[in-house]
RNA sequence: GCACCCGUAGCUCAGCUGGAUAGAGCGCUGCCCUCCGAAGGCAGAGGCCCAAGGUUCGAAUCCUUGCGGGUGCGCCA
C-alpha cells in the first residue's frame, strides 16, 4: 500500500492510453516520471513531472501534453482535481474519501505499512564495525555501528535479504602487540613490576585478563620466552576482546548474523587462491611504488613489493599486497575476505567504514571489480567523527593514556535509545556533535525526545479511551473511515502517513538512514500541532468522550500515527516510549 | 603535491535518481494555559545555497575551474 506508486500507476496508464490513441509516440521512456509531494501544499496533494520529462522524446510541447492527460486523471475516482501549472507540472488533488481511507489501511497493514518489495529479495551484506580486537569499542566504533545496524535494518524493511557481518581484525601484528600487553598485566597479576612501553597497550581493561590468564595457567609462562606462550596468550586474550566486544553490541542492541575471523584465511590457502584469481586477471606484479608526495616517509627507501594493478579499476596508484620481506600486508587478507564474500553469492556488498580509512576505498572497490569481474556492486560508506561535549565544553579524551570515551561509557550515560537517535539525525558523511546533556533534555531541540513524546502522547489518548469504555483495539479501528477526521490539521497528518512508503524506499535507495530520522521528526511535529489544536478547538481532540463513534473514526488516524512512529523507531532500533518520565 | 568528504539563515543542520516562491531546530521579536491535553503550539524577521563558468525548458542538486574546511596518502593495522 503506496499511495504515490498507485497514483504514479495512474499516470502510466494514463499515458499508455494516450499512445494507444497515437496522441504520443508508442516507443517512450517512462523511467524519470515521477509523483512527488509538491513543495507547496497549496499546489495540491501530489505532482507529476510526466509532461515535462516526455516533452523532448515526444516532441510536444509540456503543457499540450499535460492537458491530454488531465482528463484521463480527473477520470479516476480518487483524484477530485487535475490541473495544469507552471512549466508543465500537473497537479493533483485527492478525493477526501482517499485520506479517510488511509488510516484504516494502515491498521490493516499494521508494521508492515511502509514494507517495500523494491530489493526484490537481492541479498545484502552489510559489514560494519569490525573494529580491532583489542580493546573496547569507543564512540567512533558506536556511530558506525548504530549507522551499519539502521542500515541493515532499513534495507530489511526495504525487501532486501540481509547479512549483518563483523570482519575480525585477528590476523594481524595488533594482536601480538595485545597478547604482549595481556602477558605484562599477567606478569602483573603475579606481584611483578611492569612498564608498558611504546607500542603496547596500556588500558585498564586488560588488567582483569591478565589476572584470568593467571588463574588460567598459574605460574607456566612466567620467565618463559615468548616463543612459549605468544600464540596461546593471543588467542586467549583476542577470544576475551571478542567476548568484551559482543556485549559492547549488545548493549546497544547491535546483533551480527556472522563474525568472520581474519585469522581463518592465514594457512588454509584461501588468501593466496583470492591473490591467484587476481594474478590470472594479469593484475599482480612486482614493483617499485614511487614515494607518497608531500608527506614522505623518513625512512623511505624503494623496495621491490608484490604489487596489484589496483589502477586498472580507477585506484590512484597501485597497491601492495606483499611486503618486501615476504609477508602479506594488510590488504592481502581483505582482498581474500572480500573474495569470501563474493563467492557467497551476495548481489551487494556495503562496508561500513570509519572516515579515516577513507583513503582504502579505491582500493577495495578495485579489488572487488577485479574478484567479481564487476558483477558484484561493493558501497562504502563512510561515517565521520564524533564529537563529544559536555555543558558545551568539548570533552577531552587522550588515547595515549588509554583512558579514551568507551562505547559502554556513552550508552551508561544517555541510554541506548538516545545514542541511536542521535547519531541517526546527522548524515554519515558529516561530523557528528554529541552533547551528553543536550541529548537528554526533554525539549523540543531534542528529537529524540520529541518523537517519543508524540508516540507517548497516542498511547496515552488510546489508554483514557479505554477507560472511558470505547473499543480502540486496532482490529476494530482498522475498520473504522477516518470521515470524522477532515480538518486541515487533521488530512495534513493523513498526508505525511501517506508519504512513508515513498521515504522508505528513497532512503534505502541512498542508504541513508538518517531520512527516517528525519521524518519520524516532521511527523511527530505534525501531531504535535494537530495536538495543540485541540486545546482553542476542543473538536479536533482525538477523544470526544460523548461521542464513541467520532472517537474511534479520529483515534485511528492517531493510532495509525503511532504505528508509523513505531516502524520508523523500529529501523532506527529505538524503543517506542508508552509514556514520559 | 594527490585522492576522498564537506561548504545552504547569526548557530547546528535537512533538502526527494534536477522541478514551481530554498526548509527545520536553536537564538531573536510578538502571541497562546482564571477552566480544558503548554515537557507543547501559532506568527514574524532573518538567504548572492562559497565564487565563476558550463549542461538543461528548469540547477542548492549534474560537469569544469578556483577558494575555504575536514580526513587520508609504501613495507602500520
Amino acid at each position: 500500500m503506496n499511495l504515490f506508486s498507485e497514483i504514479g500507476t495512474l499516470v502510466t496508464d494514463a499515458i499508455g492510453k494516450l499512445q494507444t490513441e497515437g496522441r504520443l509516440p508508442g516507443e517512450l521512456n517512462l523511467g524519470p516520471v515521477t509523483v512527488e509531494p509538491p513543495r507547496d501544499p497549496a499546489h495540491g496533494d501530489m505532482a507529476t513531472n510526466a509532461a515535462m520529462v516526455l516533452a523532448k522524446p515526444a516532441g510536444q510541447k509540456p503543457r499540450d501534453i499535460a492537458e491530454a492527460l488531465v482528463p484521463h486523471l480527473s477520470a479516476d475516482p480518487r483524484v477530485a482535481e487535475a490541473s495544469v501549472a507552471g512549466p508543465g507540472f500537473i497537479n493533483l488533488r485527492l478525493s477526501g474519501a482517499v485520506w479517510q481511507a488511509l488510516p484504516a489501511a494502515v491498521l490493516k497493514a499494521g508494521e508492515a505499512y511502509g514494507r517495500s518489495a523494491m530489493g526484490q529479495g537481492q541479498r545484502v551484506n552489510v559489514e560494519y564495525v569490525s573494529a580491532n580486537p583489542t580493546g573496547p569499542l569507543h564512540v567512533g566504533h558506536t556511530r558506525g555501528a548504530v549507522f551499519g545496524d539502521a542500515l541493515a535494518a532499513l534495507l530489511d524493511y526495504a525487501g532486501y535479504e540481509v547479512t549483518r557481518e563483523y570482519y575480525i581484525n585477528d590476523g594481524g601484528a595488533q594482536v601480538d602487540v595485545l597478547a604482549r600487553s595481556v602477558y605484562l598485566r599477567y606478569l602483573e597479576a603475579h606481584g611483578h613490576e611492569v612498564e608498558f612501553a611504546e607500542g603496547t597497550y596500556p588500558g585498564d581493561y586488560l588488567i582483569a585478563v591478565g589476572a584470568a590468564l593467571k588463574e588460567e595457567v598459574g605460574e607456566a609462562y612466567l620467565d618463559q620466552p615468548e616463543e612459549v606462550w605468544l600464540e596461546k596468550v593471543r588467542l586467549f586474550a583476542t577470544e576475551r576482546m571478542l567476548d568484551l566486544i559482543r556485549e559492547d553490541l549488545a548493549l546497544l542492541g547491535v546483533k551480527m548474523d556472522v563474525f568472520f575471523s581474519e585469522k581463518s584465511l592465514y594457512g588454509t590457502g584461501r588468501i593466496e587462491a583470492a591473490i591467484e584469481s587476481l594474478r590470472d586477471k594479469g593484475l599482480i606484479y612486482k614493483g617499485v611504488l614511487e614515494p607518497p608526495k608531500g608527506k614522505t616517509p623518513e625512512d623511505w627507501e624503494p623496495r621491490e613489493q608484490t604489487l596489484f594493478k589496483s589502477t586498472e579499476y580507477g585506484d590512484d596508484v597501485d597497491r601492495p599486497i606483499m611486503k618486501s620481506d615476504g609477508a602479506w600486508t594488510y590488504f592481502a587478507p581483505d582482498i581474500a575476505y572480500h573474495y569470501d564474500k563474493v563467492e557467497r553469492g551476495f548481489d551487494l556488498l556495503i562496508d561500513v567504514f570509519g572516515a579515516d580509512h577513507g583513503g582504502y576505498v579505491k582500493r577495495m572497490k578495485a579489488a572487488v571489480a577485479a574478484l567479481s569481474q564487476e558483477k558484484t556492486p561493493l558501497d562504502i560508506k563512510l561515517t565521520q567523527l564524533v564529537k563529544l561535549y559536555k555543558n558545551g565544553e568539548p570533552f577531552k579524551m587522550s588515547k595515549r593514556a588509554g583512558t579514551f570515551v568507551t562505547l559502554r561509557d556513552v550508552v551508561e550515560e544517555v541510554g541506548s535509545d538516545v545514542t541511536r537517535f542521535v547519531m541517526l539525525t546527522r548524515k554519515n558523511d558529516a561530523p557528528l556533535d554529541f552533547d551528553f546533556d543536550k541529548v537528554l533534555e526533554q525539549s523540543k531541540d531534542n528529537p529524540v525526545f520529541y518523537v517519543q513524546y508524540a508516540h507517548a502522547r497516542i498511547s496515552s489518548v488510546l489508554r483514557k479511551a479505554q477507560a472511558a469504555g470505547i473499543d480502540v483495539s486496532d482490529a476494530t479501528l482498522a475498520g473504522i473511515d477516518a470521515t470524522d477526521a477532515a480538518h486541515p490539521s487533521e488530512l495534513a497528518l493523513a498526508k505525511k502517513l501517506a508519504e512513508w512508503p515513498r521515504l522508505v524506499e528513497i532512503a534505502a535507495r541512498t542508504s541513508e538512514p538518517h531520512r527516517v530520522a528525519f521524518y519520524l521528526y516532521e511527523l511527530a511535529s505534525e501531531l504535535h500541532a494537530l495536538w495543540n489544536r485541540g486545546n482553542d478547538e476542543p473538536e479536533l481532540r482525538f477523544l470526544q468522550e460523548d461521542n464513541p463513534a467520532t472517537s474511534q473514526s479520529k483515534i485511528a488516524l492517531a493510532r495509525a500515527v503511532s504505528v508509523v512512529l513505531a516502524a520508523g523507531l523500529g529501523i532506527l532500533g529505538v524503543e517506542p516510549a508508552e509514556e514520559m518520565r
